[in-house]
RNA sequence: GCCGAAGUAGCUCAGCUGGUAGAGCAGCUGAUUUGUAAUCAGCUGGUCGGGGGUUCGAGUCCCUUCUUCGGCUCCA
């Protein structure tokens, strides 16, 4: 007999060579039929493999990550099946599960597949899944398994086949297909009740450019049907958030061909709120000591080829501007830190006067792939709320601190909750191609790690990441879709420092090298901006929102209070606009409601007549009459409680 | 840059197998003077992304180019 001990805590005796599919079984008929892998001592087994020896076992069902991510892996097995069914001779690459759904990479020989074969598919997939084809875990030998796709001519397993070790190779068998494959899987095959195939694209074997490009279809399936339409609803309502979408349907930004592909043009509303933003940031940071600093939008060749930049990155960036006469050639600027590094040489530096924090809303042009352009995410030109902090190694923690506390105050000015931090370190078994010593590092990333720490951060570590100059903490959000994007980021540089022979007179009257630390809380204002338009679908916060209220006359008769009350609100610092067309009321405030402008003050012959307004919350509907001082209060209060001052 | 898809009025879209473009909204004009999510009527508006070709005839077929979308690769 072995002792099981589940999740609860609770023990039970099973006899040896028990499944975690039996345990469940013992527990409930109805668990057992939701189990589709199982956590035993830590490493997630299939539910059907018997386990030999006293367990820790945890029972994995839809509800779980780890559940659900079996499910799609082994789904991933079945979409495999069906292509083969449907394209025989078809080859495969790796198909793992994904944050949504799954893909599988395939080489279709010569044959094309088009979004009109999608219903083929899932219907095969859907007939295969009715069979209820168990999955078979079956350890081979690296011979046999080579012997297996050679037969089958299949030169992408026979290539992952190359890394792997003799007595640890599996496969896995479901109906008629067999797959090189680590597992877990589901029991079997009927788990899957609902599948969809989302789209097709084109993806590098092993990711690698050089490589050939394979067909990835991605796809996603569901234990019930409903659960895929409402996954496809969901799917829907993110579209609506879409920034490109809400940013043309609220004027905020626009493209033009003729200015160039991803060169965002800022509307009169984006821009306001963009301002808006800037000037948040401005306060806060001269708050924080820093320092506004203005810097040119080109920068001479020289001053990269110092950097480093010109030899890592003139390839990719921009050509350079040539001056007619002495044919020297300037960039346009891909960062600021190198014109900032310069302004700090400008005089000499004591260590009293440490830290130094040079701020600057700089714009900065790169040259991004052209299919790499999204909205306002990805583009060539935008403007980061940079500064580099120029301080003493031994005050790279408190600084990490403040420039925590700085991200944080941003985003619950913007009810940004949904964040992730990310420690990137450098990879410890590769520290050659960091620059360095191997002490500054050590200082570095301990003080990284102790100040997200000391600041009650969520953080998920990285190793590997860190940038070659240094280690630092990236704060991630989501888009309406699930792709991730990085916006605030916080670096240590050890390299410009060096290169730009940065230096400061210590205490015992020597020249020693300030560490540099680059930060942006927003990243981007163009990504910001998008991200937050996503995040609020189009909502925002009232103190950053393009137009606060809409003054709504009932009739052209009351136009000229409507005026009057747009002034007095103007004295309040209250923005807003009066919509006087000859319209009906039930109209102005649909059209209100739909540019997302949060308060409407409907105005007709009994406000006139009470010096009043009639206030309606966009969104919540009548929210009854009240004096303009009275509302100016509601406002201001809604703006203080997310202003709250920076500690 | 690579793979795949798309581009028709300011916006959202229709236009079957080729027979010289259509709707709703927006805009303009007029009527209406309005009480909490769309008042009515009329009108304007498109070299169908650009260029080339096939054809008596191209939004529709072919080639090419640009842009956008979904991915891949990249991201100081």
């Amino acid at each position: 007999m072995i002792k099981i001990t589940l999740p609860d805590g609770s023990q039970r005796e099973y006899p040896k060579g028990t499944t975690s599919l039996q345990v469940a079984l013992s527990i409930s008929e109805g668990l057992a039929r939701n189990v589709l892998a199982s956590k035993v001592n830590g490493e997630v087994w299939d539910a059907t493999r018997p386990i030999l020896q006293d367990s820790s076992v945890n029972l994995l069902t839809w509800n779980d990550e780890l559940g659900k991510s079996t499910l799609w892996h082994s789904s991933a097995h079945l979409l495999a099946e069906a292509l083969e069914a449907l394209y025989p001779g078809i080859k495969f690459g790796i198909g793992p599960p994904i944050e949504n759904g799954f893909y599988y990479d395939v080489d279709l020989g010569g044959s094309q597949l088009n979004p009109e074969d999608f219903k083929k598919i899932e219907d095969k997939i859907i007939e295969l899944a009715r069979q209820n084809n168990p999955y078979i875990r079956k350890d081979v030998s690296k011979s046999d398994a080579i012997s297996y796709f050679t037969e089958k001519k299949d030169e992408y397993k026979l290539d992952l086949l190359k890394d792997l070790n003799d007595g640890t190779i599996t496969f896995y068998e479901q109906g008629k297909f067999t797959d090189l494959c680590r597992g877990p899987h589901i029991p079997s095959t009927g788990f899957i009740k609902a599948a969809k195939v989302m789209s097709i694209a084109g993806a590098y074997w092993r990711g690698d450019e050089k490589n050939k490009q394979l067909t990835r279809i991605y796809a996603i399936t569901f234990p019930k049907e409903k659960e895929l339409k409402e996954y496809l609803i969901l799917l829907e309502e993110a579209k609506k958030r879409d920034h490109r979408k809400l940013g043309k349907e609220l004027e905020l930004f626009c493209f033009s061909e003729k200015v160039g592909m991803g060169l965002p043009l800022w509307l009169p509303a984006g821009a306001a709120l963009r301002e808006r933003l800037i000037q948040f940031m401005q306060k806060a940071q001269i708050k924080s000591g820093y320092l506004p600093v203005v810097t040119p939008h080109i920068g001479h060749k020289q001053l990269y080829v110092t950097s480093g930049h010109y030899e890592k990155y003139g390839a990719d960036a921009f050509q350079p501007i040539k001056t007619p006469q002495e044919g020297e050639e300037f960039f346009l600027k891909p960062m600021n830190c190198p014109h900032h590094c310069e302004i700090y040489k400008s005089k000499p530096r004591s260590y009293k006067d440490l830290p130094i924090r040079l701020a600057e809303f700089g714009t900065v042009y790169r040259y991004e792939q052209h299919g790499e352009l999204h909205g306002l995410t990805r583009v060539r030109g935008f403007t980061q709320d940079d500064a580099h902090l120029f301080c003493r190694p031994d005050q790279i923690e408190e600084e990490f601190c403040k420039v925590i506390d700085l991200v944080l105050y941003v985003f619950k000015a913007l009810d940004f909750n949904d964040y992730t931090a990310q420690i990137s370190l450098r990879d410890p078994s590769n520290t050659t191609k960091y620059i360095g010593s191997d002490e500054n590092w050590k200082k570095a990333e301990d003080a990284i790690i102790a100040s997200a720490k000391e600041k009650g951060l969520k953080t998920t570590t990285v190793l590997g990441e860190a940038a070659f100059y240094g280690p630092k903490l990236d704060f991630m959000v989501k888009d309406a879709i699930g792709r991730k994007w990085q916006l605030g980021t916080i670096q240590v540089d050890y390299n410009l420092p060096e290169r730009f022979e940065l230096e400061y007179t210590g205490s015992d009257n020597q020249k020693h090298r300030p560490v540099m630390i680059h930060r942006a809380p927003f990243g981007s204002l163009e990504r910001f901006v998008a991200v937050l338009i996503e995040h609020c679908a189009g909502k925002f916060p009232l103190w950053l929102t393009p137009e606060q209220v809409m003054v709504l006359p009932i009739s052209e008769k009351y136009n000229d209070y409507a005026k009057k009350v747009l002034d007095l609100l103007n004295n309040y610092d209250i923005r807003g606009l009066i919509d006087d067309r000859n319209e009906k009321i039930g109209r102005k405030i649909r059209d209100t409601e739909v540019k997302k402008i949060p308060y409407m003050l409907i105005v007709g012959e009994k406000e006139e007549e009470d010096q009043t307004v009639s206030v309606r919350k966009q969104g919540d509907g009548d929210a009854g009459s009240m004096s303009l001082s009275d509302f100016a209060a509601v406002i201001g209060k809604e703006i203080d409680g997310k202003l709250a001052r920076l500690v």
